[in-house]
DNA sequence: AAAAAAT
């Protein structure tokens, strides 16, 4: 049954494949695949249970669905539904907050109870993933690599479990490795693997077989991937030292705009892709984190926009000549923000196309016409069904954090839009597209293969992580001082992000520091939009220097001044490291990134910087060690006493 | 686990 009335009701509807209903239906994404009991319509709505509390953070393991071992019916034990707090309560809650505290950071990373491993005596440690199997991959040869190697290039390097690592001492080049097929496939493999798997959450005898193969899938991508290396056409800072925005064949106007916005001379990523773009090549370009991607593909964008157009008139009501797709709402804000500046200086309209807003403004523009379109690809399929948008005329399609964009989840989507793109373009033709990414490697292969021809490639020769001015440190703790040590390191007089894996814990986290008195605001898909907007631009604005976030705000965002990233959670892939990493030390700034470890995970987290080539020192630490203090900046470093 | 559309 479809989850939408409209599309078992109304039109035709190509763009939503029945076979996906389940994954993009309302409920997956919004209950986390449990039925919408009432006080999830409570925190929804309300947000009303203090600013920092909106209530994600209470629910407890066990009370999944109806169909689980364990659920708890929302008014188990005829206890009245979750009210408002009442006063003795709210005082109650400062104090078990710290313990809450603990507890729940205990929780979270053993969920599913170590006892019970170790009882059944599997000594399984929970850091352990299954890895990818072969025969499960899409299989992808040649490809568009130059050099025209077609072997299988998604496993290079994956994390291995412990036991093979073990036998084989640390990761390493794929050459080296028995073929997959050799070995035993993992359900004949003997108990470790076995026990592993028994010991996750309960429920797989009753899951249904879409949602065991999702979960299969969703488990495999935690596997922390090292893709092969895409071969790109290096430019050197120096070869384009002197080459300027006009040279590089953009307007007048568009220069000037640039200028206005700090732009004078071309960042190396745009010297190299402008000409290409102009010329209607489809384009790959990889540039680190804040070397200038969006004016890499914004400002000749806009330049091709409009030389299409050139002797013909802006019609009311025409249709977008460009499309540019973000991960997030966040960074199609800040995209948009770019972007428009430049559109305008010709005489171009953009509009913003995202969720978790009115609709309304967005179709009222569309309606008006516009000639470039920047979003996120919920909302823009959304309108494509409604026939309220209408891509068949965009001649270039961007994907913005492509390699994120063409990862499960984000490319179904992606690929559907990409298709309505360019349909109505004279000649036979299909629109222009480009992609972009830091970390843009073989992830998007998927996407090159249908959509692009003869893509150029660029990279900025000697962009390694040793030239960034990015210092980066880990700290090993012990988990029963994980508050205390986050605690020290917010505390201090720059702008600090803090990351961490899950909504709750961002929250949780949030509350902790408002508790010890240093403003904080929270960052996440649980938050409505307006709450979302509204707390990065407290950070923005230094109305608060800490801000804590999910992945949401690892990639794209751009907050001038964040000197430290703190890592509350050590991110699963080395490629999110990076995006992460790469808050700090834009433009050439210096910044710092702690990333907080317990023992057990040093050596995984060696792996995942070897993967991100950045050299870390690891320190053990506890609260009130010096250590902590230097990395804070309340008390100089080695390095800082020497220099 | 997170993100991305609303019923």
């Amino acid at each position: 049954m479809p989850k939408n009335g409209r599309l078992k009701g109304g039109r035709p509807s190509r763009n939503f494949d029945p076979r996906y209903a389940r994954k993009t239906s309302f409920r997956d994404r919004h209950a986390g695949g449990r039925p919408i009991r009432d006080d999830d319509r409570r925190t929804d709505a309300g947000e009303r249970r203090s600013a920092s509390s909106d209530g994600r953070a209470d629910r407890r393991p066990g009370s999944i669905s109806p169909k689980h071992r364990g659920y708890r019916p929302p008014d188990a034990g005829g206890a009245a539904p979750k009210r408002r707090w009442s006063d003795s309560e709210r005082a109650g809650r400062d104090e078990a907050r710290a313990i809450r505290n603990r507890a729940e950071s205990g929780r979270r990373e053993a969920p599913h109870r170590r006892g019970d491993r170790d009882e059944r005596g599997h000594g399984r440690r929970f850091e352990e993933r299954p890895e990818r199997r072969f025969d499960e991959r899409p299989r992808r040869d040649g490809g568009f690599g130059r050099d025209g190697r077609g072997r299988d290039d998604r496993s290079d390097r994956s994390h291995r479990s412990r036991d093979e690592r073990g036998t084989r001492g640390g990761y390493d080049r794929r050459d080296e490795r028995p073929r997959r097929d050799d070995r035993p496939r993992r359900d004949d493999r003997p108990g470790f693997e076995r026990g592993h798997r028994s010991a996750r959450p309960v429920r797989h005898d009753r899951f249904d077989a879409a949602n065991r193969a999702e979960s299969v899938r969703a488990r495999e991508e935690h596997v922390d991937i090292v893709h092969e290396r895409l071969e790109a056409e290096a430019v050197r800072a120096s070869d384009v030292a002197d080459v300027s925005f006009s040279d590089l064949g953009l307007g007048s106007n568009i220069v000037e705009a640039l200028k206005n916005m700090g732009a004078e001379t071309p960042f190396p990523i745009q010297a190299a892709t402008i000409p290409s773009i102009l010329q209607g090549r489809d384009v790959l370009g990889r540039g680190r984190t804040g070397s200038g991607k969006t004016i890499a593909f914004g400002a000749p964008l806009v330049e091709s926009i409009l030389q299409s157009q050139r002797g013909g008139r802006r019609e009311f009501g025409r249709r977008p000549r460009a499309l540019i797709l973000a991960p997030t709402r966040e960074l199609a804000l800040q995209i948009d923000r770019t972007v428009q500046p430049i559109a305008r200086s010709v005489g171009l309209f953009t509009t913003q196309i995202y969720g978790g807003v009115p609709q309304a403004r967005q179709v009222g523009a569309l309606k008006k016409g516009v000639d470039i379109v920047i979003g996120t690809p919920g909302r823009i399929e959304d309108l494509i069904e409604q026939r309220k948008l209408d891509l068949s005329d965009v001649r270039i399609a961007v994907l913005d954090e492509a390699d994120h964009m063409a990862e499960l989840g984000f490319a179904e989507p992606v690929q559907r839009i990409l298709r309505r793109t360019g349909t109505g373009l004279s000649g036979g033709t299909t629109s222009q597209k480009l992609l972009f990414s830091a970390t843009l490697d073989r992830e998007v292969a998927a996407i090159v293969d249908e959509f692009l021809v003869d893509p150029a490639v660029y990279e900025v020769a000697g962009e390694d992580q040793d030239s960034s001015s990015i210092e980066h440190r880990v700290l090993v703790i012990e988990h029963r001082d994980k508050a205390e040590v986050l605690g020290s390191l917010v505390d201090r007089e720059g702008r600090t992000l803090v990351f961490t894996r899950t909504r709750a814990y961002a929250e949780m986290l949030t509350e902790q520091f408002e508790d010890a008195g240093i403003p904080a605001v929270a960052l996440h898909g649980d938050l409505n939009q307006a709450k979302r907007t509204r707390n990065l631009h407290k950070l923005t604005s230094g109305k608060v220097r800490v801000l804590v976030a999910t992945d949401v705000a690892a990639r794209g965002i751009h907050v001038d001044d964040i000197d430290l990233v703190v890592q509350a959670d050590a991110p699963d892939e080395y490629k999110t490291y990076l995006h992460r990493a790469g808050r700090t030390g834009r433009a050439g700034h210096a910044g710092r990134v702690v990333t907080l470890i317990t023992r057990h995970r040093r050596r995984r987290m060696e792996d995942l910087l070897a993967r991100a080539q950045i050299h870390a020192p690891f320190d053990v630490a506890e609260p009130g060690d010096d250590v902590i203090e230097e990395i804070a900046g309340r008390m100089p470093t080695d390095a800082e006493l020497t220099a």
